[in-house]
DNA sequence: GATGAATGAGTGTTCATTCAT
DNA sequence: TATGAATGAACACTCATTCAT
């Protein structure tokens, strides 16, 4: 018997896909195992042949955003472009991801939520952060090397970078009717490196 | 027989105390009726004496804690002192209440969960961002009116402002390392603001 | 909340009661908790009230069911009479409660087989036996030392004695036609002690 | 198609052989058809083109486990010397039968909890103990009609004789510790017989 | 007001069995 | 013959809520 992680991935991908939406509409506390295998069209034998129990299946799921994320975040580093061009086409891409599927945001809230209880989850957010801030370095210095920018305190401002966006995406999540994500983002950005361009 | 919401309000305040503590600790869906009991040290009967459901008691510890924080955003409108002056304090404080009672920030991201679930608690969670952005833009136009900044887009300037704090306070609640929410508000305010002075 | 244990006895003896018919009708494996929650006229809830777990009640119930074989051992050794008469009044009483609910044999095979899976299990039936040959050999000590027989090997008589007893209320709980048990234990005591009698 | 009992007979002893160390070590309720499978090293599917279900399998092994017992029975009665001495002989095999494989007396335990749940077990351990009571009663006969034993009793004789063989296997088989099956049977043989020598 | 025993619908998980390949 | 993915009914156990005392 080969282990499940080796199981065809198109199924996994398939069960994956439909406990997304199924966590994002209903929570994932809320998520009956019956309602993952009604949006896969499976059943349930087949869920549990392909994943041990339902945390397996949130952390695969979990890992799977992740490592998505962390695809577009490398790409930052070595893009074409000035920083702020690079930040800039980078948040396009994050507000176009998320306002193609609503349900998106929900999602990350019950990632947040799950991480207290999941410690596998607890640490992929975590990477997913370090990470995050340790691209947003990254940038900041290579805007330095370059002569685009002249910054005091980098580590700062990156931690403030990734703040501002988990914070709009948060409140635009949440359904604060203010928040244009697109808008928010350049604006951030002019704020943040206005007054440190060279 | 009169309405719950009129009964003792020490007791009532005692569950919603105990209910904060084991929703911190275990999530609110992994809280159970019994262990808000024990840890009230109460027993069931009492405590649907004074709340219908434990819903109830959600949505009357959301009520709670965010007219907390309220009042604190009221006072921020009226305080002596500049407008960057009034914002470090509020940071201050902000950063005091995280740090002296660390389940707080877990707190936090079970509201934005269960506001997925619970309407009213996604009207609270909304109408205390609205308040927040609402106060944010007092301060910013108080700024300007006084000569204190120059400010091109107030709006998006405030929706940031309360990014960076919860965005801030998210990261710092999932445990990265490197924030320090004190260091952190400081470095935001300095980045935000320094070209906006008059 | 005090400990499961210390519960309402009434309570947790009905259920015991309704577990032993079902485990004696249906097999423990076979027996499922509603069918002991309907034999009982319980709740479900009340079930587990009383006892954690399935597993739970099939120790309390072995328990319940050796201590009561416990008590009856311990009369023999203390009774009056010769330590033959004792035997048969001994032989009598025991057939007389396995005739007076034939689903006691049924019941006592589910023992055997659930010891090997339940320790707790395998050690009380460990100890009845242990007790059981004890006091068989208290038995035939006394019986020498008031010169009603003379034995050679006296442990090993008493271990055949256990036997004997286990061995026919066995076959006569598979249901050999030919086991008359009140006769047969009546021509044990007669083959293993004429030959001792001094 | 063929009918399922005619197919290659080595993988069906295969499949029993597995099946009866899966039972011995995890019951007949504890053990999974997957179980079953990986210790033979086959397929489900295979295991299902010889075997209709559990319970086709389950009397199977009964079947053949008691067919074995049925043919050392039979000897019993034409072999060479004493009827004593046969005895003797048939519980030195027994008992190095047993001791050569440990879990046997477990899985006979389960044999007697199965027949309660399926009529063909329970009809097959029935017509072993017939026989076996028959076999004995045979001997006995034998040895009144040889002039080697004098019996009042011989249908009891012969039933205590099996039963005692079962109930010191029983205790053997529950781990009891002062059981030595070997110097057990010696020991019952001289108890049962020393006083019914000619 | 206060207690804690009682309720029962709901949930994750198991596993014997089937069947397309 | 052989494989192993797929099925779904069944089961132990949970827990918010109720109510007699």
């Amino acid at each position: 018997m080969s282990a499940k992680g080796e199981r065809s991935s198109e199924r996994r991908a398939q069960i994956l896909q439909a406990a997304a939406a199924v966590y994002a509409r209903q929570g994932i506390d809320g998520a009956r195992m019956d309602d993952i295998v009604a949006e896969a069209g499976l059943s349930k034998g087949t869920l549990y042949w392909y994943f041990d129990s339902k945390d397996d299946i949130t952390v695969a799921l979990v890992e799977e955003v992740i490592s998505g994320e962390f695809a577009q975040l490398r790409q930052l580093v070595d893009a074409d472009g000035t920083v702020i061009e690079r930040l800039e086409r980078f948040f396009d891409m994050h507000t176009a991801i998320l306002q193609s599927n609503p349900l998106l945001g929900k999602l990350g809230i019950e990632f947040y939520s799950i991480a207290g209880k999941l410690d596998k989850v607890h640490e992929l957010v975590r990477q997913y952060y370090e990470e995050f801030v340790a691209v947003a370095l990254a940038l900041v210095r290579q805007g330095e090397e370059r002569g685009e920018l002249r910054i005091e305190r980098p580590r700062e401002l990156a931690v403030n970078l990734v703040a501002l966006v988990e914070g709009s995406t948060l409140l635009w999540a949440i359904g604060i009717q203010e928040v244009d994500l697109a808008q928010q983002f350049r604006n951030a950005i002019a704020l943040l490196f206005d007054g440190l361009r060279a």
